[in-house]
RNA sequence: CGGGGUGUAGCUCAGGUGGCAGAGCGCUGGCUUUGGGAGCCAGAAGUCGCAGGUUCAAGUCCUGCCACCCCGACCA
């Protein structure tokens, strides 16, 4: 490609709206264009990575024997309305109509269609198992678009189904598709973790994260360094605290006026906030629920989600605190607690001594509180969110916690699908039985901003190989030099010729404006001709090394095209 | 959906207390340049997010709306 006729630009100035290293250099490189929030375009050479992307998780996908359809985006709603989502999926789902007045959604994901296609196909248990996948458009009104590609309303993705008779077998898929992500994701060289996930609402089976740990992502996945634990912080279950072994002070009543946040009270007393105890006023469907916990630790919402069986609960406001327990927010305790009001104890609060607690007293705290003697616990729950250093699950050993981007989510989900939209087979004993499913995706314009984000320096992107818009930038510094340009466009007729990606700088620029071009670009490497050319040499650039060689003129392709072969191994 | 912020040339931004619409980059033409985003000269380029209001006069003040970004709760 020569760049003088080819569709590229890139900027001077960094793009005002992009924070994340990967929205402002795909932005400022000229990868994609922004139409809207969360909707991006993507270039010829924005696009020529995704390609590439795509063909790498093609070929897995492939190998492990999955076959590739193409669903539609555009969805009819009684598909949706026979598993109950079109109501389930709320307003995340993009919803139009025809000019009939029939309802369609953009797909946001597509278990509906692909069991819709596999049920008209599928009769008998001599047809299974098998694994069906599509590259593919996807749409989600997300609440919040954020970060350029990693968070999108219209993304690519990658969405793989499984079919199975029973569960051993779809188990059998589901390891198929778990080695196949991680041959995909160590081929698009991201550096993943494979983490336990929460099965969700949907009543899974089994569910498995790939994340990269960036603080460009939304998930906390907590890590064991010492047994290779990992899961998402969200099922990281927390055991009951420690017997504390302290002499039992006697309990003091203590004026502590305005002391609304732990914080206040924290530094008014003076006293550590792990010896709080603090208590959170939910409403949930109505009930209110208070949870007592440490000072120290925050409610998870998902694990009180989990608890108390419902996702539609909310903090409780400051007049409902009031109405419940006459003062407000900071002075609530399990004390004379409205017979309304379940109390769910935190596993981090057992143990406690000498604790500062409050019982609904105005401006009135006390310390020395004890259990057992000033205050009588009731059922203890896993309602906290991990924090580095709590102990592993598996080993006890300190946790790391850090935040992680999602790019890719396995799932074994059962017979979700299959029972409500009758997919059935007919087993040996000529018996109906609802398919077993699983499904897997990975979201391919995330890996895009994934790869960025873990290949980049403040000149801008490094490309790996493999997924390079070009392999190669030949770079003709002074292209009114005859010499050069003639060189130069000698080697790119190889480049060519041996089947290198390869574009060529032809531009009227100057040196610096190219090189700077390239450094954000980020090619992996890069041939420069210029003055060296009269002594038959030309310049070798490595993007990841920085690394800088005279090289032949005559053998520089070669050269290249075998640091090239090496890199795609 | 709650909280914060921004909206002026293609891009990045400046425009106290209301008084002729600005700069740098980019773009067009010309000359000179070519190893780290070149120099000089000459030009083109605007519904100041939209609508209403106050005023002799609004980019600037007021009201409403819209768009986008960032922080929190959900998803690949």
């Amino acid at each position: 490609m020569r760049w003088s006729f080819y569709f590229w630009y890139t900027s001077k100035d960094d793009p005002a709206d992009a924070e994340a290293p990967s929205h402002k250099y795909l932005l400022k490189g000229g990868f994609i264009k922004q139409v809207a929030s969360g909707i991006y375009a993507f270039t010829p050479p924005g696009y020529r990575v995704i390609r590439k992307i795509e063909n790498i998780i093609r070929k897995e996908m492939e190998r492990s024997g999955a076959q590739e359809v193409l669903l539609t985006v555009l969805n009819p709603a009684e598909l949706w309305k026979e598993t109950g989502r079109w109501e389930l999926y709320g307003r995340e789902l993009f919803t139009l109509k025809d000019r009939h007045g029939r309802e369609y959604c953009l797909g946001p994901t597509h278990e509906e269609e692909i069991t819709d296609l596999v049920r008209s196909f599928v009769n008998s248990y001599r047809q299974l198992p098998f694994i069906l996948y599509q590259i593919q458009v996807k749409f989600r009104d997300e609440k919040r678009p954020r970060f350029g590609l990693i968070r999108g309303r219209e993304f690519i993705m990658k969405d793989a189904y499984s079919f199975d008779t029973d569960e051993f077998s779809a188990m059998m898929s589901y390891e198929t598709m778990r080695f196949a992500y991680e041959r995909i994701f160590k081929k698009l060289r991201l550096n993943t973790l494979m983490v336990e996930a929460s099965v969700g609402a949907i009543g899974g089976i089994s569910s498995h994260e790939f994340v990269i740990l960036t603080d460009y992502g939304e998930a906390k996945v907590a890590y064991c360094l010492s047994c290779g634990y990992s899961a998402n912080a969200e099922i990281v279950k927390l055991p009951l605290g420690k017997q504390q072994e302290e002499e039992e002070k006697s309990l003091q009543k203590v004026y502590t006026p305005n002391a609304e946040t732990i914080e206040e009270l924290s530094q008014f007393l003076k006293v550590p906030k792990s010896k709080i105890l603090k208590a959170v006023l939910y409403i949930a469907q109505g009930e209110p629920v208070m949870v007592m916990i440490k000072g120290d630790r925050e409610v998870d919402e998902n694990k009180l989600a989990q608890v108390i069986g419902t996702e539609n609960f909310r903090l409780a406001t400051d007049e409902e605190v009031y109405r419940l327990f006459g003062t407000q927010k900071g002075f609530i305790g399990p004390f004379n607690v409205p017979p309304s009001v379940k109390v769910l104890w935190d596993n981090s609060t057992f143990g406690i001594k000498n604790a500062v607690i409050a019982f609904n007293e105005p401006d009135y705290h006390y310390i020395n509180a004890n259990p057992e003697r000033d205050f009588s616990y009731g059922d203890f729950f896993d309602l906290a969110q991990v924090t580095e250093g709590d102990p592993c699950p598996k080993c006890a050993s300190p946790l790391k916690v850090s935040k992680g981007l999602e790019l890719g989510h396995i799932f074994l989900l059962g017979t979700r699908y299959s029972v409500p939209m009758k997919a059935y087979y007919k087993d040996q004993q000529g018996e109906d039985k609802p398919l077993f499913m699983g499904c897997y995706g990975i979201g391919i314009s995330r890996c895009m901003s994934a790869i960025v984000e873990q290949y980049h320096d403040e000149f801008g992107i490094k490309w790996p190989t493999v997924v390079a818009p070009f392999e190669l930038d030949i770079i003709c510094l002074n292209p009114s030099d005859q010499e050069q340009k003639s060189t130069a466009e000698k080697l790119y007729m190889m480049a060519q010729e041996l089947g290198l990606d390869v574009i060529y700088d032809d531009r009227e620029a100057s040196a610096g404006f190219k090189f700077a071009d390239a450094d954000l670009c980020g090619f992996p490497y890069r041939i420069i001709v210029g003055k060296k050319v009269k002594e038959g040499k030309v310049e070798l650039h490595n993007r990841h090394t920085g690394e800088k060689t005279d090289v032949p003129v005559e053998s520089a392709i070669q050269v290249v095209k075998e640091l090239i072969d090496k890199d795609k191994v």
